[in-house]
DNA sequence: GTGAAAGCGCTAACAT
DNA sequence: ATGTTAGCGCTTTCAC
């Protein structure tokens, strides 16, 4: 190649990286070269003496199953791949929902085989982000990671905002008996949406009025029917997710309650589900791009050798359907 | 490292490249001295030798924003990156959606950044498909890739029986005016699903009774209005995917129609949008793991230096619930 | 069965 | 502004 062109490897090497000191000339002969001969730089030969790999790796940290019920991962992929395109990185896919998974992606994170770690949907005093520790490739979240929010830099919506705008309108709507289904309470999203609840309702807030889901449709449906056992006088219920939500409209159904007029029933995410179930769901809009695209951009600061970053929280939008 | 165990770094890679060798005392030696210091291959420079880079890249064709609201993309991702893992070989991911993407594709794969390729939902003619061309790694596609369906393997469902199946499940209840939303008519499941449906229906499949749509929930929509407007008598309709089928329910709601009860709706996919709509949908259940499953299996010989390997062809299933 | 040594293709430091 | 050169850490002959 650098044969081909007249010129050293050397030269070569400069103008692909950047370097300022290449003459017009010689610009030009390598450009031509280039085209000519098809040549595209052996990575491995490059990482090998850089030390870097040119790859960022997302580790999924739910378990196999439940992981892709949920669209909201689609966004978070689909924004990665395109934000790291443009500095021609590339994203590798990593599970850790097992012991297995997770040595797996220790190993190849401490073993330098990614410039940069995205986490994302690690629950509460998952082992692995010890195990990622310091000392390997900067980590950052989608949604913060509990107990290490000052650890791991991350971008997220304002859960208990988003909460506390769906409850507030089931008060104004003049809702008096209103319950919640969350999701596992050692996520973020399922420990703060049911801060904002509390918050709105105070001691109104009653564990009677409280059922557990795991994001899931399924655990949506089970949540609801428990729910209408022990307090079948609801009349509002505020569902952690979206897809939980789809659930809670299929127990309501089953149980004869009409949504909204008997109970309404809000959902949080705003993802493509809102809109497939009957009636379509008043909702809580994520900004979930928006979260995808801050928390990239954390991490290319601190590839960049910026200094610490702070998180980024982002407001949340309460989505006026028919469910409510 | 090779110095720790006190051998030579030849006998080191020997024993991790499971050449047979290598004596008992060695090993020992060895296996400790990685245990203690952590020891990690460097996959840059077993690449540079090997000119291998232990990892596949899979590449979705799928236009940006499309592309996943299509929930069966999650179970093709989870399943590649789990039987890669057991090889110990990454999985990247891609987007070909537009011109510049499919540029960035085809410097990576033929730069020989990839040890083999995964198409996803490729389009009849996309210019991909020749730029990747031979003397590359090894490609398979989950779903046959039109017009290429002898030169790229590939795991799919039988669109046609699975078409056939729901059609005829039709005329077993008595239905009279059967419409379909066909899928975009440049992709295997667009065109198959429609021929099974047209085989079974013969001359009464006409083309006042068919509309098509691009797999979106609002594309199916806007076809149901579409068909309703040419044919206010059907009495049921076939939709190829269960998203688009969530889309047609949602527009006979607003006719006014019943849903089985005046118009039978069947989707295909089996997904999890399936339970979520009311009623939930009567699909077609199509083995997407298995196909997925399939799919590697097939880059996985290919990779091995197997002869040319055999498409595989996976049999759908009726799966009966409460809109037709 | 094992050590020694060449070399994969590149970057970066050094010379000029 | 550019050529020269020394590795990066591994696999793979080739000797022994």
């Amino acid at each position: 190649m650098a044969a081909a062109a007249g010129v050293s490897r050397g030269t070569v090497s400069r103008l692909l990286n950047g370097d300022k000191y290449v003459s017009p000339a010689a610009r030009v002969a390598i450009e031509r070269a280039i085209s000519e001969t098809g040549y595209v730089v052996n990575r491995a030969a490059r990482s090998l003496v850089t030390q870097r790999t040119g790859s960022v790796v997302m580790v999924l940290s739910e378990p196999h199953e439940k992981l892709f019920e949920d669209p909201n991962y689609s966004t978070l992929i689909r924004v990665a791949i395109r934000m790291l395109a443009e500095r021609d990185l590339s994203l590798v896919m990593m599970m850790a929902g097992d012991e297995g998974d997770r040595e797996r992606v220790v190993r190849y994170v401490r073993g330098g085989h990614a410039d940069g770690v995205l986490l994302v949907s690690t629950h509460a005093g998952d082992p692995l982000v010890e195990a990622l520790g310091s000392g390997g490739p900067p980590a950052v979240s989608v949604g913060a990671v509990i107990g290490h929010e000052n650890v791991i830099p991350y971008a997220a919506a304002d859960e208990r905002l988003g909460a506390r705008q769906m409850t507030e309108y089931f008060v104004r709507q003049g809702r008096r008996r209103i319950a919640m289904i969350t999701g596992p309470m050692d996520t973020p999203g399922g420990i703060q949406r049911l801060e904002g609840f509390a918050e709105v309702l105070g001691r109104k807030a009653t564990q009677r009025l409280i059922a557990h889901g795991d994001w899931t449709q399924a655990s949506g449906e089970r949540a609801m029917r428990e729910l209408l056992e022990r307090s079948p006088d609801l009349d509002a219920v505020f569902v952690a997710s979206d897809l939980m939500a789809a659930g809670a409209l299929a127990a309501l159904r089953a149980a004869g309650r009409r949504v909204p007029d008997d109970v309404a029933v809000g959902g949080f995410d705003d993802s493509a589900v809102a809109v497939s179930t009957h009636p379509p769901l008043t909702t809580i809009r994520q900004p979930l791009a928006k979260m995808a695209q801050e928390t990239m951009r954390l991490l290319f600061a601190l590839l960049d050798g910026a200094g610490p970053v702070e998180p980024v929280v982002l407001p949340t939008e309460l989505v006026v359907r028919e469910s409510a």
